[in-house]
DNA sequence: ATGATTTTCACATATTTATGTGTGTTTTGA
DNA sequence: TCAAAACACACATAAATATGTGAAAATCAT
């Protein structure tokens, strides 16, 4: 029997989700609540198995709650339900521990299947979502294959600069002297076509370098 | 008719494939081929809709396949194929514009519906697939609320830093004189708590603050 | 084996940066 | 309206950085 927990404002839907999910085989919604103000006891109070959220209420909203129930707790299945793929909360969700992104007009087959799938573990999500989590990665940069052959060395001495190290404490660090770390770092200027400290270190950010 | 394009080097499993999906209503298995060594003018010849790509194949593997077939083509639709959910290579996958990424041992029946997932446009992915690129995105750093509380001025003057202007550039640049510049700085330093100009501009990239 | 690259070090110097201590306006929030 | 920021500027000085030139050992690749 999968526990169920469903926020949802809207209270037609509300009912329409809790007599779906009540109705079928094996579920069983022990709560329902129109905003998730009190999410943290309510949650104590019934350990469901999955939380059914809706992203979009009044009050603290479905991102926030999930926000809240992570902190405290990493086991209980969280599904996050929208009307709109609205790329901004899909990625928030993700990043926040949401196992799962479904659009409302998900019919009700499929629901009830995405809800078992996510009690076991799975990661249910619609179609249409996917395809934006997908467009996410694709547009995540590239790992530049930026090749500027620095050599082992240079690359500890960038590494240092990049964490805030001087001249002095690099030399002191590498156990050479300090001229050799100003002629290391005169390389790197030239292999990385700059010509300051900050330079480098914003060049190996940008280019991902270490 | 959905028009499908099959690169997977085990001979039975690339038989079973075609046969399937061949067999199957409104489905077309124009060509197989067990590497993707001539992936491009397959392509042209075929002109599919869908391809099918084995990821773990000898010679060029399904990573180099997908990348070289976008660098030309961002049309046709690509579903990764893969034993394990190995997550190095969904991640590459997703990263170079796959469509989708499915295991072997998905059922025939959720394969076909799959497939057709893709070529009208969504972006099927198996459940255990979904967890795991769930869980990257989890693992994704936390937008940082660092709040330094920067002032208007002293983010200007930190871009300027991170762009590896001097004072003296950014003086004339933001028409005051060198010495304020020193001071907004001063306060910047202060604020971010560093004392360097690269630790400013490594603390800038860190979190995110630009 | 040897030419190329890397790594190491030295000396010199101009420029830039970091830091301190002030002084004044202007903007902003309580 | 009044204090707190933010913004602007000045002068001074020690420290760090950038740049040049040169050169010897070690390592690598053909």
């Amino acid at each position: 029997m999968i526990r169920v927990l469903i926020y949802e404002d809207n209270p037609q839907l509300r009912e329409g989700l809790t007599m779906l999910i009540d109705g079928s085989e094996g579920f069983n919604v022990v709560a329902s609540y129109k905003n998730c103000n009190n999410i943290l006891s309510e949650l104590k109070t019934w350990e469901p198995d999955v939380l059914l959220m809706d992203i979009d209420m009044p009050g603290v909203n479905g991102i926030e709650g999930l926000k809240k129930v992570r902190e405290i707790n990493q086991e209980v299945k969280i599904l996050m339900l929208t009307v709109f793929d609205d790329n901004k909360n899909v990625f928030e969700a993700l990043k926040n521990g949401a196992n799962g992104y479904l659009l409302k007009k998900t019919p009700p087959a499929k629901l009830l299947e995405y809800i078992g799938d996510v009690a076991s573990g799975g990661a249910p999500m619609t179609s249409s979502i996917a395809t934006q989590v997908l467009k996410m990665f694709s547009e995540l940069p590239q790992q530049s294959n930026n090749e500027y052959n620095l050599s082992e060395r240079e690359k500890q001495v960038l590494q240092f600069l990049v964490n805030g190290y001087s001249y002095k404490m690099i030399a002191n660090d590498m156990f050479i002297a300090i001229d050799t770390v100003r002629s290391h770092i005169k390389k790197i200027y030239e292999k990385l076509h700059v010509n300051s400290k900050s330079e480098a270190v914003a060049k190996a950010f940008k280019d991902k370098l270490l």
